[in-house]
DNA sequence: ATTCCACTTGTTAGCGTTCACAATTTGAAG
DNA sequence: CTTCAAATTGTGAACGCTAACAAGTGGAAT
């Protein structure tokens, strides 16, 4: 029997390195006052037995785990695929793992078990994708001392800080964007409506419409996917008064795109359409896609930044602070003036 | 001070139910032999407690923190955030939570780094996403005793059990479907020519053609993306001879749609253009994509069932398993009997 | 009754780390 | 040479749990 202990552990390299165990935590835990040269004496042991510490067990004490957990939904879209993808890069060069719990839907019991899971594998934060307020509110119940963050929506502000998107500002720029050019009026093809976000985006299209002057046509909820704007851009693609379509995003754009080529109106010379997001493809629809960019990545890592400063501010840190980023109008081939009656 | 002790622990539940704290641990682990009553009891002082069990305390102990690792790569875009997403859910319902680290590139370091990563956090096995072998590879480095499985790509049959799609039959489904559509030939637009994946593709789709006596046309290389696409298909456009492609995936599809198009090429009537992947819009596409379906999400699945096969089968268990999954065609609007002439 | 075994519970000792404190050494100042 | 504080190191005790064994039940078999 050769191996007995299968791994080495702090008190092996105390021994080779003719220091207390204690001393070797100084060094893992960078430690001031300990002396240069047992330093380097330790560091070599820990090379030569290529010592790995043991993260529960210093878990166990400090009660911190140094991971974080993530709320997700959805993940398997564009959006919160790279939501999860910043704030992992942006955790990785902090020093923490990420752990993920999704939900499937945003009822509030979904939440509070994911927000249950992580808790019980110690995670340090949360950080939850929130489109919707449950998510928010689950939240809430987190217990004492696990810091959370909502990203990427809805949210009473003096609940958790967050980090979102300046909905209205970029819709606001969509919408402006086509007046410009012309168009008499803007029409719009919006997300669910229980998505606060959808509402935002609307909001941002009927007040630049209406301190324009424009007629405010009505809004269509559905959903945020090619089929809902399909079948909303069939309905749109008989009305001859419709010149410009701006989409609550780009899969919603999509599908108006196909509905108005296949009703035979010719964008972007008959009808122009604005999408939001700037999905990585967006750029080689057909015609290539107007649309309001959002950076997911940006976002994500933003809101782990700010997890952490929350985290560090312990529970005295006053009101909670909110990140709003603010998207950006990419003008590609899809909008163009209005045909010239 | 009212309160001394923070959190409940085992020997508060005990104290409540009257018993010693290894009962609770019992109840806890579901150990046969306790009488139902005193279950009963201590569930109840749980209950009452709001008792958690400290899992850090539990994993210093055995060593087991059922938390599983997943490396991942690109995981923004659809087909990793998928198998993210299947293999986060299936791993929930066994009672795992899922860490992730992913890696910037497919290089030896990278995957060195994130193995290690993982395993210093005790993860209990490691699920990777490997589209080139160099992943396959790293992960022979991980420490003994901690379990491997790749997903969706390349490596060595006699290292890690894999889970994969049988990209030859996919590309083969493709091809015929085109062949018996009457065209003479397929083109075919690659992708990276160092992924494994991209070669079987273009494998299945030479040797189709080879069977069936058609002409090979020579194939290029890139990337996966539609900027790619977009360049090869105005090259193809060129070509009055070509009346069907088959690309590599559906973004690629996307671009050679949009470069038809822009050539005056119609589609399907002149040309039949078919992807890979069947992306959540490919359906709205202009128009529609014929496309091969892969089901990411069950390989995800799949992935970990194999992952906790191994785990359950020790060191001993044989050589590694693989799972092979069937692509399979989805017909759309693309593809069409080449024009009469 | 006695014996025995299965069932149920309790006791003790770690798991590998960090924390709090004590002990020792060092170096500069008196 | 003494003194004191700072720098450096060591010692024991947690952290909350499970493993291993011990010990106490009860009932069936002897």
């Amino acid at each position: 029997m050769p191996s007995k202990k299968r791994v080495t552990v702090m008190r092996d390299v105390a021994k080779l390195a003719g220091v207390s165990h204690q001393t070797v935590s100084r060094v893992l835990n960078e430690h001031p006052n300990v002396k240069q040269e047992t330093r380097t004496r330790v560091l070599e042991a820990m090379q030569s037995l290529n010592y790995r510490r043991n993260l529960a067990a210093r878990t166990l004490v400090t009660r911190r785990s140094h991971t974080l957990g993530l709320i997700g939904f959805e993940t398997t879209l564009f959006g919160p695929a790279s939501m999860l993808h910043g704030i992992e890069d942006a955790a990785r060069t902090a020093g923490y793992l990420v752990s993920i719990a999704t939900v499937r839907n945003l009822e509030r019991g979904e939440v509070l078990d994911a927000v249950d899971r992580l808790s019980q594998h110690a995670v340090d934060g949360i950080i939850a994708i929130a489109p919707k307020p449950a998510v928010t509110n689950g939240l809430l119940q987190a217990p004492a001392g696990l810091y959370c963050v909502a990203v990427g929506g809805a949210g009473d502000p003096d609940a958790v800080p967050t980090v979102r998107i300046d909905n209205a500002a970029g819709s606001r720029a969509a919408t402006r964007h086509l007046l410009e050019l012309g168009h008499r009026t803007v029409h719009h093809v919006g997300g669910p409506h229980d998505w606060p976000e959808a509402q935002e985006r609307v909001q941002g299209w009927r007040d630049t419409l209406y301190e324009a002057g424009a007629p405010v046509p009505p809004v269509g909820f559905g959903s945020w996917n090619a089929e809902w704007g399909h079948r909303q851009g069939q309905e749109l693609a008989r009305d001859p008064g419709v010149t410009a379509i701006f989409c609550a995003n780009d899969r919603i754009a999509l599908g108006v795109l196909r509905a108005l080529h296949e009703a035979g109106r010719r964008v972007p010379e008959e009808v122009s359409v604005v999408g939001f997001d700037d999905m990585p493809d967006s750029g080689y629809f057909l015609p290539p896609l107007t649309t309001v960019r959002q950076d997911f990545a940006e976002m994500g890592r933003r809101s782990l930044t700010l997890l952490l400063e929350h985290m560090a501010g312990g529970e005295d840190a006053g009101p909670p602070a909110h990140i709003v980023v603010s998207p950006e109008l990419v003008v590609r081939g899809s909008t163009a003036p209005p045909p010239s009656r």
